[in-house]
DNA sequence: CTGAATCCAATAGGATACTG
DNA sequence: CAGTATCCTATTGGATTCAG
């Protein structure tokens, strides 16, 4: 099996992982994916969700997100058209894996309440 | 107990998270990261590890990840001085949460093994 | 060896206005 | 509603050169 621990990461597998971390790093993805980890699905419900981002960003994101099989496109042919963005299992699967980093980030925060006023 | 799921974050936890996951996403940053994990130390062993970085970068992202304490800076008086940069724990803690999302984006590599030839 | 300084090109991101 | 188009600025990152 491949290994499991960062001693046996290669090169390659090592662009890999920093593409996609990068991706998820990436100004607004976190919110995104997390907007629609709870449920948002409207190109306006992440708008207001996400909170700051502009419609030109959103769309962007969207699309990279999309691209890069995080989060699906829905058209439903109604009047007018209804579309649909939800997370794809892979999506899912990070936002899941992200959790962690959730915690971790809180802890931080916990210790170093903001820059501690001189 | 504060919960864990993404459904109970506030806007001021997600942009802590933001951060720390922009952080960690940044180029190079993993890399970086890993690198010292493998056990480098010096600055010429990080710019050996990390392959295809310049001075310029090593240097800042270095001095970043000390800012946000993931990296610690020791320097010996020798002569000439020996610096020397280590994971700090909150570093170590990171990069073995990051692990989870290495096997994903390997999974995801075996899935799409490259951009498939037209 | 460990960087800092400079210069430059590319990209990202924000604001606003407009459209099917 | 769901975006696009345009403009403009700030930030990034890369190469190279210089220095303690």
């Amino acid at each position: 099996m491949r290994g499991t621990s960062f001693e046996h990461i290669n090169d390659d597998e090592c662009r890999q992982f920093q593409a996609a971390v990068e991706l998820a790093g990436r100004k607004w993805n976190a919110a995104i994916l997390l907007a629609g980890a709870r449920g948002a699905r409207r190109f306006s419900e992440y708008r207001d969700s996400v909170d700051g981002i502009s419609d030109r960003l959103l769309a962007a994101r969207l699309r990279e997100l999309e691209a890069d099989g995080l989060i699906g496109r829905d058209v439903t042919p109604t009047t007018p058209v209804t579309i649909s963005y939800t997370p794809t299992d892979d999506g899912r699967r990070l936002i899941a894996l992200m959790r962690p980093l959730v915690l971790w980030s809180r802890e931080r925060a916990d210790r170093a309440p903001k820059a501690q006023s001189a």
